[in-house]
DNA sequence: GGGGTAAATACTTGCCT
DNA sequence: AGGCAAGTATTTACCCC
């Protein structure tokens, strides 16, 4: 089905060295930070794992390129550190067990400090980047808008705060993240999607979602219908009239505690047909159906119930 | 087109290990 | 923490008016 998609994007390859991005055509630019080819438009990333072949350091003569030249295993995406996680001994020798001059000692020494801060300070930046850069890229294949990835962002950055993500991987968190700002925009998409885009399984991304959740105590979905119409009045283009009308709806089911356990979406859905047709416009269940993605057994039953608790409403006022 | 129903699925929640 | 099971809501597929 829709696995296409990410399998082109996965075999995007290096040796091709596109110059627009297969996606959106926006162009491509590298990222030697993260070792990555990312679209400039949409972050799709083209390349992850590329090894950063620059040199971390200058030298000057074959003993300091000895001393300073990286080894240790390549780098990964999937560490905070990109698995550049080898220290620099705190003795003063070389590769060879060598004791080092005098004068390189010092130099020595700044190195070792710069690593460590390098590496403890922006572990968390660069763990956030990347993982805003995922979330950015998911955003752009699912089609969601820019405010969610923006909440999608800060709900990662509050979990970063809280320490939530020790043992768990940053993909799942992200995606979680990102899960949660589109349910709580209203815009959600449904889990599977989530998982065919960051190739993380269901149960995980709903586990740490869960988990997020509660932890940082979002309040998820909207719980307000009201919070839908808009949206929906927009994409049927129905009247102001209508639209206020559907409001009224909405309200007064709240009031009655119709609402509970019903998903939002549905309810205001529902609002909006009712409304239709008593201002005249006569939407069918089929097009709102269509247009708001929910099931017309949904609109049937939410409808009815709005109608009912609105009349009784009327008439003992 | 409106309306209904039954079986399949999705999502949540609580329980258990 | 993580897996399973039960309960509710939603969707899908077919039906009739």
């Amino acid at each position: 089905m829709e696995n296409t998609q990410v399998d082109e994007r996965k075999v995007a390859e290096e040796s091709h060295s596109e110059r627009s991005c297969p996606e959106c055509s926006g162009s491509i630019v590298r990222d030697e930070e993260h070792g990555e080819k990312t679209c400039k438009q949409c972050g799709l990333v083209l390349d992850e794992r590329r090894i950063d072949r620059g040199p971390e350091w200058r030298a000057f003569d074959s003993n300091e390129r000895d001393e300073k030249s990286r080894v240790g295993s390549p780098t990964t995406g999937l560490i905070h550190d990109k698995g550049l996680s080898t220290k620099i001994g705190w003795q003063d020798k070389d590769a060879n067990g060598q004791t080092v001059a005098d004068r390189k000692r010092a130099r020595l020494q700044r190195l070792r400090t710069w690593d460590e801060r390098y590496r403890v300070k922006d572990a968390q930046e660069r763990n956030l980047k990347q993982a805003l850069g995922e979330i950015t890229r998911m955003s752009c294949a699912l089609d969601l808008p820019d405010f969610v990835e923006e909440t999608a962002a800060t709900v990662y950055r509050q979990g970063v705060d809280k320490d939530l993500l020790v043992g768990r991987s940053i993909e799942g968190m992200a995606t979680a993240a990102l899960y949660a700002a589109a349910r709580q925009h209203g815009t959600p998409r449904p889990l599977w999607k989530f998982s065919e885009v960051s190739r993380v399984e269901k149960a995980r991304i709903r586990r740490a979602y869960r988990y997020t959740s509660r932890e940082l105590g979002l309040r998820i979905e909207p719980a307000d219908p009201l919070e839908y119409v808009p949206q929906f009045a927009s994409t049927l283009g129905i009247s102001d009239e209508a639209t206020r009308q559907a409001q009224d709806l909405l309200v007064t089911a709240k009031t009655e505690a119709i609402h509970s356990g019903k998903s939002p979406a549905g309810l205001a859905a529902a609002a909006i047909y009712a409304s239709s047709h008593l201002t005249n416009e006569q939407l069918t269940q089929e097009t709102v159906s269509n247009r708001t993605n929910i099931s017309k057994v949904v609109i049937r039953k939410r409808y009815q119930e709005l109608l009912d608790v609105y009349e009784e409403k009327s008439h003992s006022s």
